[in-house]
DNA sequence: GCGACAG
DNA sequence: ATCTTGTCGC
């Protein structure tokens, strides 16, 4: 699998104080209450680096439960920020919340691309979004960033904690979307809580690893990279 | 002091 | 994230 782990170039202490300190101080607007309202459509959120120093957004947004596509948008721009790992959030967020400016519909939900509360200050990209914007938002993860976890059962459905391993806290739940495939980190971002996060993502599920909202997303963002180019 | 490290 | 072929299992 892992044969050598990626190599992180070195962060500016400086920048990472500040942006530390900026994510200290969104935890306090930070909410994780119940959904007030069954939503009717989620958004899925994600972006991609057509090249070195660019970045496309793409933001989908699908009816719920019946996860029929209703509309797509996208943004790209030049990157500002390097990607420091705990600090994504400052890299990708600025062109989502152009992207999502573009949006006919208004979605009840936003599922971010990343983690969500699951996160060193609870502070991922999928708490970020949510805040920022203030609306609802989880974040889905492909890869664990913190906290540890038992492997869940291998048919879909099957759901694992995970922990802080200093606390105990629960920070997020690992979630098997389709049997026998590698399962995905959920989280809560603002608005909404562990359970509601969880179920949403199940309640997208739609055959494939990914929920719905992000695996469009992601395709998407395919389709949108030759019109970048 | 030694690892770990979303996209 | 991104660059990349063939291959195994359902």
């Amino acid at each position: 699998m892992a044969y050598y782990r990626p190599y992180h170039p070195p962060a500016d202490p400086a920048l990472v104080r500040q942006l530390t300190q900026q994510q200290n101080e969104m935890r306090a607007r930070q909410r994780i209450e119940p959904l007030a309202t069954p939503p009717k459509l989620i958004a899925g959120l994600d972006s991609s680096f057509p090249t070195e120093d660019t970045i496309l957004s793409v933001i989908v947004v699908l009816t719920y439960p019946g996860l029929e596509l209703v509309e797509k948008a996208y943004n790209y721009g030049p990157v500002d920020m390097p990607y420091v790992p705990g600090f994504l959030s400052f890299r990708e967020a600025p062109n989502l919340i152009h992207a999502f400016a573009k949006l006919q519909h208004q979605p009840d939900v936003l599922m971010v691309d990343g983690h969500g509360y699951a996160h060193p200050r609870r502070m991922g990209i999928g708490a970020h979004i949510g805040i920022l914007l203030d609306k609802p938002s989880l974040g889905v993860a492909k890869q664990v960033l913190t906290g540890q976890y038992p492997e869940p059962a291998p048919e879909k459905g099957n759901v694992t904690p995970l922990t802080d391993k200093k606390t105990g806290e629960l920070i997020g739940e690992v979630v098997r979307m389709k049997d026998r495939v590698q399962p995905v980190f959920v989280s809560p971002g603002h608005r909404l809580d562990q359970a509601g996060a969880t179920a949403l993502a199940l309640g997208c599920a739609g055959g494939y690893k990914l929920p719905e909202p992000t695996r469009l997303a992601d395709l998407w963002a395919a389709k949108f990279k030759s019109e970048v180019l």
